[in-house]
DNA sequence: CCGACTTTGTGCACCGGTTCACAAAGGGAT
DNA sequence: ATCCCTTTGTGAACCGGTGCACAAAGTCGG
């Protein structure tokens, strides 16, 4: 069955770690189909990536596949949950309630992964105390407090870019190191603070470099004046 | 030997164009506090990256600064614009207008870079001919209607999981090759169709991974933008 | 007009990540 | 038990990207 789990590499490199949850997504959707092993070749199809890419990453995790049959669906889906950590539940809080504050707070993809939205905080009065998602909205002033109170981990930043680096100053001074940055700025943090962003006005700009290539390749408007 | 300031090789890395927004943004916001040249490092700071790393991203437009001076803010805006393709309009179509496609199409940040809502498209009869940011809500039956007669170029996908791929088809039919996907799937397209996805999910599963390391064992992450 | 000073543009070594290709491992059939 | 077939796990070449370090190019004061 399984051989002895040998001691995981520690340093599971970064491209890899972005595509753990991708594999993960595939496998649940196995799961649920009834799928019991799959070959990395169908997992890989599945995810959208190359198969020796897709085995190279499972290898990091230690030898969980089984040559000649392939990977045994619901023991990846553990090890893979495990490795990420979804196998505890992380608490987040969202700061700044606006359109995507909210959007956010209601969708109910994070829960289904182990992340419960677990606060929301807003410096409008008119917003504070009303009941979005279920929770209650919180003053800004009490972001430390609650942070505090609800054993946050992770905050999700959704202020107008102006706010962004207080607010970021503000919780990594009250401990928390893991911040998902919406925003349209370049926050600064500490040392062993980990600030993702996810910045959609970039993605179109990105979509619009390659679309006017596309079209008019480079017989754009060439004048130097 | 070549002539003066021209556009140079056409092939400009991924990864520049990833960060040529970055630059962009923080030169718009020097151009309004009335700088009229700035360095290398100076900008590398602000967009948050390593100067070096930035020359030679701006090295792909051409040779647009000044030694012993820096680059023309002004003159870079312009340069930069124009090879994002940013010096045109860009009609988005937003289908599916729930939680997150309202939130976008309600969005300010996007018109100011070009990118207009052209129209917002959905299934759900309940939702089609409301008005959403003073558009009107087509029914997904005229997406190929409606994105031939308003020109849209770029579509942002932000239908549930299991409608995503059969909206892109119908999308790539019409003749769209720009996409931006919200949804959590992999989307299989013909060759010259560009996918981009935001997961944010998946965002918050790295993070996870690195929190767990950091409470756990001594290895310490680094932080990364 | 010159020489000191500043900053660009890039050659080069390096590094993480990708892909190919294949030996080794395991399962199943006979 | 042995052979054949499938599929893993990985060595090694390759590739794009990064960052150091510096010569070349240009500014500016005198
Ligand atoms: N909505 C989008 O689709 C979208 C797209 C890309 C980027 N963004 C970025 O996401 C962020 C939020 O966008 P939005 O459309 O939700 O904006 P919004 O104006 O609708 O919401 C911002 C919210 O933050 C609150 N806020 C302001 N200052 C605060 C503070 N100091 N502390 C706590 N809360 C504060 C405001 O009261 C408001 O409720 C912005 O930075 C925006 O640039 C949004
Ligand atoms: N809301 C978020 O914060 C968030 C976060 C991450 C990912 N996502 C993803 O973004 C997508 C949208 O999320 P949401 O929260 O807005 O969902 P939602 O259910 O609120 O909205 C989906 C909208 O799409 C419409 N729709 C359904 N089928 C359609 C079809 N065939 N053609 C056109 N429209 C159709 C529905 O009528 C609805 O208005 C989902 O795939 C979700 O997984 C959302």
């Amino acid at each position: 069955m399984k051989s002895p789990s040998q001691p995981r590499d520690r340093g599971i490199p970064e491209a890899t770690v972005a595509r753990l949850p991708l594999y993960l997504r595939a496998l649940h959707g196995m799961a649920e189909r009834g799928v019991a092993t799959v070959s990395s070749e169908d997992l890989a199809v599945a995810a959208g990536v190359n198969s020796a890419k897709l085995r190279k990453d499972l290898s990091h995790l230690g030898s969980y596949g089984t040559r000649g049959v392939g990977y045994d669906v619901e023991y990846l889906v553990y090890q893979i949950s495990r490795e990420l950590g979804l196998t505890q539940d992380w608490a987040v809080a969202i700061v700044g309630v606006g359109n995507l504050g909210r959007a956010l707070a209601n969708y109910g993809g994070f829960v289904s992964r182990g992340f419960r939205i677990a606060a929301v905080v807003d410096a409008d009065p008119e917003v504070v105390g009303d009941t979005i998602a279920g929770l209650n909205v919180e003053h800004i002033d009490d972001l430390e407090a609650v942070i505090k109170r609800r054993g946050v981990s992770i905050v999700v930043l959704a202020t107008p870019a102006a706010a962004a680096q207080e607010v970021c100053d503000r919780v990594v001074t009250a401990g928390v190191t893991s911040i998902l940055n919406f925003a349209p700025v370049v926050l600064s943090v500490p040392d062993g603070v980990d600030v993702r962003k996810v910045d959609l006005s970039i993605e179109l700009q990105i979509l619009a470099f390659h679309e006017q290539r596309k079209a008019g390749g480079p017989l754009m408007a060439v004048d130097s004046q």
